[in-house]
RNA sequence: GGACGGAUAGCUCAGUGGUAGAGCGCUGCAUUCACAUUGCAGAUGCCGUGGGUUCAAAUCCCUCUCCGUCCACCA
């Protein structure tokens, strides 16, 4: 089947309106909820999937009656719009510095508009019969009403603060990103052992560190309780080899006795630990890294260096002092954390951020996400043991690019836009009207900072239908009937979904939540592009057709089952398809197109069964019977990899080989027959090959205008 | 260190208590036949290891090995 085809169709399902959902029909809802794909990607093979699974289950659902709404969206994507629109500018020699933040985020708009322009049409391949006209954009004024209601309900709970807490800090992205956002890459390091002198009585305490730059930072010595040789010092107070300052010497069980020697540097500023631990012994926090990832400039010795330039620096000063021996240097391998987006190495410092409190939303969360049926069940374990060890939300992003944070700080009051209730600070969408409460004047400025991207697209089940307005959508499509996920954003965005769902609509999001498996290539790698072993799933669309493509997905759509796939393989199995499709072709060729002159034709309005006595005819009709309960029960089931393989086998093995093989003698009288399996068999497969099943459909006796609108075969 | 998943034909993978399956690849035969983008026939597997439950195990249970993924504050 050739694209035009396809076209030709596409065009005639949407413009009779097949996609469209209808809120006022009687027919029972089925909603499903298209993944927002980010504004700046491209498409690939994942997305290809995803829309396949969403589709067949849509068409599926629409035959059997159900009022569909297929709803699609775009995500602003915030931190990798950001760097991308950030790296055009800089080809035209501008930068955010050189526009500042009103005319930055008008040039970000036309942007956005062009990329949307170039791309969003490609999006509406592999058929996706989604309700474009409903297609929301995460910025757009629906999404910030609801990401508003959202922001200003958690503040008037109690549940939001902001506050100085050690982050994990991009220092390319210019911001903090979660701990859910970073990777782990193996690194070949030092390790050193550094030597700090206790002062009074003499001696020395020694660590193992191997990131000597924080020294300058470093407030405290803890050794674990009982150390045999050290804690003799407990309590006594140790001398910085920087910065010379006295710092004490504690205790601290978290230190791991069988690593390095048992004693461990403290740095709050710079690390988790070191700023758990310096948090309950009331430690200073010092910072010698800056937000841009250089040291900072008034620090002795390595002032103003990048970090890597600081660490050789420092060592060989500290060699020089004999507080560093460089024959007990070892090297040492271990996961260094790097942002998931950049691959920029994340630094642990201190940031003024706001949060979210979880804890509460955690538990309601636990005690109704058992209403989900996760497609596999195993995600619902998965899923709540994270969910069980919640740490609060950090909400903020230093970028432009997002929901600005709808807070307000009276400028003369209140100039270091600290956070208290309803005094210098108003919590509003837009510039507040009222006067500051302390000076009774308006010196309004909003916060600075933007949203996490996921903190709007948390809500996406709810501010898609209009909430929080209660729009006939959210009464009838929340909770949604099915979600599909890769498995990677499980935590970011499906965990959060959850929580935020049943927070503010007191009911889960979404009934079945499938997950598929990560597609990798033939060596287990991720498809990526720097690695240049991605798939495009528009290629094989061009060679194969669409339909295809299609089969070729549902053959890797086992839920939560990886597949190893190359351009190879994907040809093959895509042939087979094409092949299968050129079968259909031949099938209906011989059926209708040769039907002999004196053939009864197919009449709907009677039971074949009874009318057609033939022993291969009540053959084939059993085992078209049994075909349709299989393919219902694993669309039901969700197994399309199932639905697909017996309908393969029952149309091109039973069927055409064996069957219309055996009606050559008895062509005339067979017709009925013909006609009605081969129909009903088309009908079964138009969830999952919809172009080529509606051309052949459309060529056969039948009622109604599309072979969207017939009912789903029955087997009674 | 925890949690989860995988190991089945040359390759990519289904199956998951009752005589080993598909696609691709391979071998042989068939062309005035709806279809060579085909049909028919065929070869190829101690279903990762060791044990257990059962009349019966690739399938359920336990052990081990190897691979993969996720989680955790790996100095």
């Amino acid at each position: 089947m050739d694209s035009n085809k396809e076209e030709k169709w596409y065009k005639f399902w949407e413009e009779n309106g097949f996609f469209r959902a209808n809120p006022k029909s009687p027919s029972p809802p089925y909603g499903l909820l298209v993944p927002p794909p980010n504004l700046t990607g491209d498409l690939h093979l994942g997305h290809a999937m995803q829309h396949s699974i969403l589709d067949a289950i849509a068409r599926f659902k629409r035959m059997q009656g159900f009022d569909v709404l297929l709803l699609p969206g775009v995500d602003h994507a915030g931190i990798q719009f950001e760097g991308t629109f950030d790296k055009c500018l800089a080809k035209e020699g501008l930068s955010k510095q050189k526009l500042g933040r009103d005319e930055w985020l008008k040039k970000a708009w036309q942007f956005k508009e062009e990329v949307y322009n170039s791309v969003s049409s490609t999006w509406r391949f592999m058929g996706l019969s989604a309700d474009w006209e409903r297609e929301v954009f995460t910025l757009e004024e629906k999404v910030q009403k609801a990401t508003f209601e959202e922001f200003k309900t958690f503040w008037e709970q109690d549940l939001l603060y902001k506050g100085a807490y050690i982050v994990q800090w991009c220092p390319k992205c210019g911001s903090a990103i979660e701990d859910i956002e970073m990777e782990y890459e193996e690194r070949k390091e030092k390790l050193y052992f550094v030597r700090y002198k206790v002062s009074g009585v003499g001696g020395y305490i020694t660590v193992a560190t191997a990131r000597p730059e924080t020294i300058p930072a470093d407030v405290a010595i803890a050794i674990y309780p009982n150390h045999p040789e050290f804690s003799k010092f407990y309590g006594k107070q140790a001398e910085n080899p920087i910065t010379h300052n006295e710092i004490p010497i504690i205790q601290d069980e978290r230190v791991d006795k069988n690593f390095g020697t048992g004693a461990l540097k403290i740095t709050p500023g710079h690390d988790l630990l070191d700023y758990a631990i310096g948090k309950e012994n009331n430690l200073r926090i010092l910072q010698v890294i800056g937000k841009d990832g250089r040291i900072v400039e008034d620090t002795q010795i390595i002032g103003g260096l990048k970090v890597d330039e600081a660490r050789a620096k420092i060592v060989t000063y500290l060699a020089e002092k004999g507080h560093i021996l460089v024959e007990e240097t070892k090297d040492y391998i271990h996961s260094v954390p790097v942002c998931e987006r950049c691959k920029t190495t994340v630094e642990p410092l201190i940031s003024e951020e706001w949060f979210i409190k979880m804890k509460p939303l955690a538990q309601r969360g636990l005690k109704k996400i058992k209403k989900v049926n996760f497609v596999p069940k195993t995600f619902l374990k998965i899923i709540s043991l994270w969910i069980k060890e919640i740490h609060d939300w950090s909400i903020s992003r230093s970028l432009w690019w997002g929901h600005r944070i709808p807070v307000w700080y009276c400028q003369k009051c209140n100039p270091n836009h600290l956070v208290g209730k309803d005094k210098d600070m108003m919590v509003s969408m837009d510039e507040p009207g009222k006067t500051c409460q302390s000076c009774s004047q308006k010196h309004w400025i909003q916060d600075e900072q933007v949203l996490d991207t996921w903190f709007s697209s948390g809500l996406w089940p709810l501010s898609t239908l209009g909430w929080p307005s209660d729009t006939k959508e959210v009464k009838k499509y929340y909770p949604w009937s099915f979600e599909i996920s890769a498995p990677e954003i499980k935590f970011l965005w499906i965990a959060r979904m959850i929580m935020l769902g049943l927070w503010f609509a007191d009911d889960i999001p979404f009934k079945n939540m499938f997950f598929h498996g990560m597609l990798r290539d033939l060596q287990g790698r991720k498809f990526s592009k720097s690695l240049g072993n991605g798939i495009d799933p528009n290629e094989l669309r061009n060679q194969w057709g669409t339909d295809a493509t299609r089969m070729a997905l549902y053959t890797y759509s086992i839920p939560g089952r990886d597949g190893r796939a190359s351009k190879q393989t994907m040809d093959e199995r895509a042939k087979n398809f094409r092949n299968f499709g050129t079968k259909l072709i031949n099938i209906a060729r011989f059926i209708v197109d040769l039907a002999p002159q004196d053939a009864r034709h197919l009449d709907n309005n009677s039971s074949i069964e009874n009318k057609m006595n033939h022993p291969d005819d009540q053959a084939i009709l059993g085992k078209l019977k049994k075909t349709i309960k299989q393919v219902t029960s694993n669309l039901d089931s969700f197994q399309l990899h199932l639905a697909t393989d017996s309908l393969y086998e029952f149309i091109w093995h039973q069927f055409a080989d064996k069957y219309i093989e055996s009606t050559k003698n008895r062509r005339a009288e067979a017709q009925p027959v013909l006609e009605y399996v081969f129909k009903t068999s088309l009908e079964l497969l138009h969830p999952f090959m919809p172009f080529i099943t509606e051309e052949l459909w459309q060529r056969l006796p039948h009622t109604g205008k599309s072979i969207m609108l017939a009912n789903w075969p029955s087997a009674t």
